[in-house]
DNA sequence: TTGAAAGCGCTACCAA
DNA sequence: TTGGTAGCGCTTTCAA
């Protein structure tokens, strides 16, 4: 690989000038300047981001730290990030926690050591705290996504409340009345949320809360295949059931097929996120959309903001998911 | 954020000794390393990953470029490069390129600048020769993912002839015997290689390839539903029809769907790929799975042995698909 | 066992 | 308009 010096000396000039073509910053004569072109073309020189990184102090690339990649949640969110970095100048470093908060410790210290010029943890299940004084040492932004933060850390949410409470509410506008939920982890902030609404919309309904009728699932197919197992096998099963995403839902949908319960008619589903496998499964699933893509680019510029503007006051933007009603969820009878 | 020379000053010795208690070379007093080990905590320091590279030449990070995260074909595969690297120390950039050339190069440049230890290019549209002739001057390792090479650049596919034949054999089999297929983009060589396993299938059976049955997607579901409408359009229509991967089979099914098309009973259906989505439709599709997350796996492999044998010989693997007979494709007579 | 100093490739400042 | 030089944070000789 060819250096600045390689090419100062090809241009028969100091390492200044060329890196002052290189930079654009003028004072430079025009005959010298396409010289120095010349030579770089000529060696197919490129500026080492790492030298250049060592002195600004900046290496133009994000982290972006996100739970799992092949859950069909997530690529829409990376690429909301990947979209309005790049369209900054920004690279992305991806990384995968698994929900494990030890991985996520782990890639926090590494980005940092990267000296990431921002972070962007998703769905992150570390303690309010840790973050706030991580924060505290760290010198980039830093933005939390897909969960919101009391405290002075910038967050991007979607309002899992309300979330949680319209899918309901649409069940029992639709004359359901055994509502079920196959909630989230409720460890995760969003799975308590999006538990929350439910018991909203159920209060609102005059329809009494029934403990029996949640069951908690993990956010994957086999977790909801599996809670979809455990409401079959109550006394009473539900006639609808509320799952607090698609993929839990998707399972559910599979046991209800392989045991010959007819959706909707028998049991109603409605999922939540909103990812594209929902609008194909049969029947179509009636979810909650969440705004993923847009979730990603806001984060993004958050960090963009901050950079330039230094450190600005905390933003904590909430958006709202919208209920999209498919075929999972057709009014059983007259509400 | 504290420098190696804060830790030195405050643990009282030099510069080369932190370095050396950091890198474990040897040769430090235990109580001075105590002493240092000390500092280091206290300041929370945490070397430089971009000055340790500017010395080293290594970053401990690979770039990944590829066409679409939000294509599901992906996710699985970019997780087996990421999980693969982190095994072995390294981090991932993610690059979206899709499928455009211009994007492809702009990225493969900056990676470079940003001086990546390794290249995985993903599915690549770049003619073969402008891609030896960059590894020429690149000098780091790099391998062509999803798609083959004849030149001396690893690479590493699936047969997609294999899976074009064993995806129309079965159809064959299965007593079909006007069988569509809906293409890849003919530029694209995954394209143009399951169009020949589909011909080869043809001829093995003895039916006459039609050119009319065969009509060109661009691997997206919009473009399986467009196609399949041509196909319905047809004088004569076909009884089943392959598409070159799964999403175009979605897009398919879903006009047939809308069309009150049955399926399998009046046109049977066959994907390819085998992504997680394929097994949630209705009815269920049979597909050509690919050994996506080993394809990722094994690519980094390739890059890790590459730069610590140094220049081995190009490496070039074809990974077999498999077939998975579903629902979308059941027999419609006895062969 | 330790420290001083050079140098990785680049930018930025000061002189010329 | 140009060149020299210091220095970014680290590793790596070479001496001590």
């Amino acid at each position: 690989m060819a250096t600045i010096k390689d090419v100062a000396k090809l241009a028969g000039v100091s390492v200044s000038t060329v890196s002052r073509v290189l930079n654009a910053s003028g004072y430079v004569d025009k005959t010298t300047e396409e010289r120095v072109m010349a030579a770089i073309k000529q060696l197919h020189y490129k500026p080492s981001q790492i030298a250049r990184g060592l002195v600004s102090k900046k290496t133009k690339t994000f982290g972006l730290i996100l739970p799992d990649i092949t859950n069909p949640f997530f690529p829409e969110l990376a690429r909301g990030v990947e979209d309005e970095a790049q369209r900054h100048g920004y690279n992305i470093m991806l990384c995968n926690s698994d929900w494990d908060i030890e991985k996520e410790k782990m890639y926090l210290s590494l980005l940092q050591a990267k000296c990431v010029d921002g972070i962007i943890l998703v769905g992150s299940r570390l303690r309010e705290e840790y973050l706030a004084k991580l924060l505290g040492t760290l010198k980039v932004p830093m933005v939390l996504l897909d969960r919101s933060s009391g405290m002075g850390i910038h967050s991007i949410s979607a309002n899992n409340n309300l979330g949680g409470y319209l899918a309901t509410k649409h069940l029992v506008d639709q004359g359901y009345r055994t509502i079920a939920h196959i909630s989230g982890p409720q460890q995760s902030p969003s799975g308590q949320q999006r538990l929350a609404g439910y018991k909203n919309a159920l209060a609102e309904g005059n329809i009494p809360y029934d403990e029996v009728l949640v069951t908690e699932g993990d956010y994957r197919i086999s977790g909801g295949a599996a809670a979809m197992r455990r409401l079959l096998r109550l006394s009473s099963p539900p006639d609808a059931v509320f799952c607090a995403n698609d993929l839990m839902a998707i399972g559910a949908l599979e046991v209800l097929q392989e045991t010959g319960v007819k959706v909707p008619d028998e049991i109603a589903l409605v999922g939540y996120d909103g990812i594209h496998l929902s609008k194909y499964v049969f029947p179509k699933l009636t979810t909650i959309i969440q705004p993923t893509y847009h979730m990603g680019t806001q984060a993004v510029q958050i960090i963009i903001d901050n950079l330039v503007a230094g450190q600005t006051e905390c933003k904590h933007i909430e958006l709202d998911p919208i209920l999209e009603i498919r075929d999972s969820s057709i009014r059983r009878k007259p509400a």
